[in-house]
DNA sequence: ACTACCATTAGACAAAGTCCAGATCCTGCA
DNA sequence: TGCAGGATCTGGACTTTGTCTAATGGTAGT
């Protein structure tokens, strides 16, 4: 990744990491800066969406969003929920994971960081990126670009069935 | 990773790892052979869904499988496809690809490597295990043990729009 | 107030994958 | 050979996530 100025006051990533979020945004009005910081228009239903994203520092999937959305602000729907998501990536306010086999999940911290995802539960768990070190990237097909890499240890609750079929012996 | 003994006669994995796939079985006498070792019964439907993996060695989702069977067992039925494909997940004769967030890639081959992921064309692309070192695992969340790791590099055409918008400078 | 333009909305739609109940295919055995 | 029983396969209905579209609503600038 290269540059990285810029920003409210979420997170300084100038030189080194942190191992944890601090100083997250969680009025709206800190939101909005935030929106604004990344040139979007903060409007009510994306304020919301942000808001429900930051304050929580959870990942959550659309209709996590929706639902909590929903609590405040009842009118949201669908098409605004996922076209705003769309919207946060391309501005990466926000950052997508694909983790799951049927539903996408949203990131409000964008610095680089990995994931332990639990197969069974479902549940997502940050690494931070300096716990991992990732050493020798092979060199990329021709004519790519590397856009980013994403580490998840999948993990299953101990004890949790299904661990001895394999082939046979 | 730890431990990491098992398996037929397909790829020697005792102590060091391969390259690039090499014994691979190609007839459907090595395919069903193959699937007898994983304990799975070797019906026509089956051997298809295994020899298309397995000969053209790719990342291949269950669609492209389905249309793959069909060409040759015209008969196959899109069920027959998902659930043949999950008995294999189940018996580790093929690996699960969680990459696109719309559909799943099923990989023939189990022994440990990663991939590059180019996020415009869909292509996916192994990197063999011992080209990249992860250092350090952290520990994993309590009450979990683990079950994979997987590195995805996400590329994109060198050249190949969308990289500008960030944060407002 | 008028006009553009952007954002939001409901609902129709698309695609991947699951589920189920009936049909088929084996296989062992009389 | 004939048959019963279990495993496997099949079409089609269904579910879920996400996309698309056409219409409406809001707002800034004149």
């Amino acid at each position: 990744m290269h540059s990285m100025e810029f920003q409210s006051g979420f997170q300084s990533i100038t030189d080194g990491r942190r191992e944890h979020v601090d100083p997250v945004p969680v009025t709206r009005e800190d939101v909005a800066a935030r929106l604004r910081a990344h040139g979007i228009a903060p409007t009510h239903q994306r304020i919301e969406i942000a808001h429900a994203l930051f304050e929580r520092r959870a990942h959550l999937s659309a209709d996590q969003i929706l639902a909590a959305v929903n609590a405040r602000h009842p009118e949201a729907s669908k098409a605004t929920v996922y076209n705003t998501l769309k919207l946060f990536l391309e501005r990466k306010l926000i950052r997508e994971l694909i983790v799951d086999p049927v539903k996408i999940f949203y990131d409000p911290n964008t610095t680089p960081h990995h994931h332990f995802y639990d197969v069974v539960t479902g549940e997502l768990t940050d690494i931070p990126a300096d716990a991992l070190r990732i050493e020798g990237l092979p060199s990329l097909p021709p004519g790519t670009v590397a856009e980013g890499i994403d580490v998840i240890i999948r993990t299953r609750p101990l004890g949790a069935g299904e661990p001895p079929p394999g082939p046979a012996l």
